[in-house]
This record gives structure tokens, C-alpha cells and sequence, in this order.
DNA sequence: GTTGAGCGTT
């Protein structure tokens, strides 16, 4: 049956919400409904998707019509294999427009027109003006179809940005969310001792100024990177004309700019004059 | 063939 979202959320009242966790990139939404309608009524089964790439984000909701269906299938599904992967199945904390939910089911009616500001913007920030070719978030074989060409549209560093941008928005997100809800027992999943711990004990070490800890870190520092990055810098730049055939002009021009930069510059003049007591 | 923290759509 894969009647869902043929037009958005059907009904959203008085239905439990269920969160499921960790499924397949490729696992969608008739996939779900089967291994969760035997334990219920399931009225809606929705999986989130980037709207650039369109792709599964690795997490389904699924919304029952009664409660101790909705809490069986919790029970019985957490933890279950699906497509290779232990989904882990839960209630539901926020809604779709940040209406109120308690234990998975709505209690409050989502505001009328102003999304969640104040919870969190998460990563999607700018309105997409472009209209999705999706129309229904059920089994998208062909998704590979506008990827390709979204992905070819898009800029390298857009491309780099957003994964960059993604990780730590979202670790940004969750640590924010975490420390306010740290009085929870459930966090104990959550693991991060080593780095705190090395954190702490190096801050310890240095926390008497940090400014200090380094007589030269200025000196020192760009002392070792020139040659490196100088070099790196040669190296890359065939490969940055390579990379960047839109000014072919530019490449010509490359050279000649080069050879006449190459003059002493400050820089260079301080790198010789450079004592290299420091670097021994 | 593809990543892996996490809370959502026309």
C-alpha cells in the first residue's frame, strides 16, 4: 500500500508518532508500513529526505492510530532487523510544525503559520525556491535522476559546504540540546569521555595562559608552513587549472605573474633573515 | 556501490 503522502500528512490528529532510527539509506516507506501494521493501525509512515539530494535520511516516522498499538510496535520493533541494519524504533518527541507532543501522540495543534524559530533552525536555513521533483516521498527509484544533475549544478565548495556544514550544524544542534536535557538518565547512551577527558587534562596543563604556552607560535609556525605550502601551492596549481578550465586565459597570464611575484617580498626577506635557533 | 548523527512532508 502505498498510499501515503499522496498529498502530505493525512491526518495528524490523535495519532502516535513513532520515531524509527537507523534504517537504511535505501529503506523507504513501503518497506515500513508492512512490518509495522502488524502490530496497528498505521495511518501515516513518512521518511524524511534532504530535499537537495532527495535521498532517505536514515529516519522514518510512523504514526499510529492507537496508543498501545503504537507502544507494541515500539516494543517489538526496536531493535529489529531491517535491511541489515537494528532500527531502533521510538515515540516521537516533536511534530512535523513543532506542535506539542507528548509520549509520540499530539496535543497540541501545530501554530498557525509560524514554524518552530525559537527550537532549531536546523540545517535547511534558505527556502528552496525551486520546486522539488519529488510529489510523494514514498519509493523514489529514480531519485538518482535530478541528484545527479542537482549535484552537478551545484559548486564544489556549495558541495564541501554542506557536508562541513552539515555535521557541525547538527553537532552543534545536539550538543546544545543534550546539555539542556543532561539531567535525563537516557543520556547515558551517549559516550564522550576520552576527548573530555584529554581536553580537560591539557587544559589543565596550559590553563595557566594558553598565550603563553608558545614563546613563537607565529614564528614558528610560518616558518615551517612556507616551504610546504609553497611547494604545496605549486603542485596544486596546475591541478586548480585543471580543476577550473573556465579562465584559460587566466593559466596563460599564471606564470608570468608568478616569475614577477616571485621578487623578494617582506615575506621572503623575513623568512631568510629568519634566526633558525627556533627551529632546532 | 555510497555516509550514519538524528525528530518530519504537499
Amino acid at each position: 500500500m502505498s498510499h501515503f503522502g499522496r498529498s502530505g500528512p493525512p491526518d495528524i490528529s490523535d495519532t502516535y508518532s513513532l520515531l524509527v532510527l537507523n534504517i537504511t539509506f535505501r529503506t523507504t516507506a513501503d518497506d515500513l508500513y508492512p512490518l509495522f501494521a502488524k502490530y496497528g493501525k498505521v495511518v501515516d509512515v513518512f521518511i524524511p529526505r534532504d530535499r537537495r539530494t532527495g535521498d532517505s535520511r536514515g529516519f522514518a516516522f510512523v504514526r499510529y492510530k492507537y496508543k498501545d498499538e503504537a507502544h507494541k510496535a515500539v516494543e517489538r520493533l526496536d531493535g529489529r532487523e531491517v535491511d541489515g541494519r537494528e532500527i531502533t524504533v521510538q515515540f516521537a518527541k516533536y511534530g512535523p510544525n513543532a506542535e506539542k507532543i507528548s509520549k509520540g501522540r499530539v496535543v497540541e495543534p501545530p501554530p498557525r503559520s509560524r514554524r518552530s524559530r525559537s527550537r532549531s533552525p536546523r540545517r535547511s536555513r534558505s527556502p528552496y525556491r525551486r520546486r522539488s521533483p519529488r510529489r510523494s516521498y514514498i519509493n523514489f527509484r529514480s531519485r538518482d535522476d535530478y541528484r545527479e544533475r542537482d549535484y552537478r549544478k551545484r559548486s564544489r565548495s556549495r558541495s564541501n559546504e554542506r557536508g562541513r556544514d552539515r555535521h557541525h550544524d547538527k553537532d552543534r544542534d545536539y550538543r546544545r540540546r543534550s546539555r539542556s536535557r543532561s539531567a535525563s538518565p537516557d543520556d547515558k547512551r551517549r559516550v564522550r569521555g576520552r576527548y573530555d577527558d584529554e581536553r580537560r587534562s591539557r587544559s589543565c596543563s596550559l590553563s595557566a595562559s594558553p598565550a603563553r604556552r608558545s614563546p613563537s607560535p607565529r614564528s614558528a609556525s610560518p616558518l615551517k608552513a612556507s616551504p610546504e605550502r609553497r611547494s604545496k601551492e605549486r603542485s596544486l596549481t596546475p591541478a586548480s587549472r585543471s580543476r577550473s578550465p573556465r579562465s584559460p586565459s587566466l593559466e596563460k597570464a599564471s606564470p608570468e605573474r608568478k616569475s614577477n611575484d616571485r621578487s623578494p617580498s617582506p615575506r621572503d626577506t623575513a623568512r631568510s633573515q629568519s634566526p633558525n635557533a627556533e627551529v632546532g
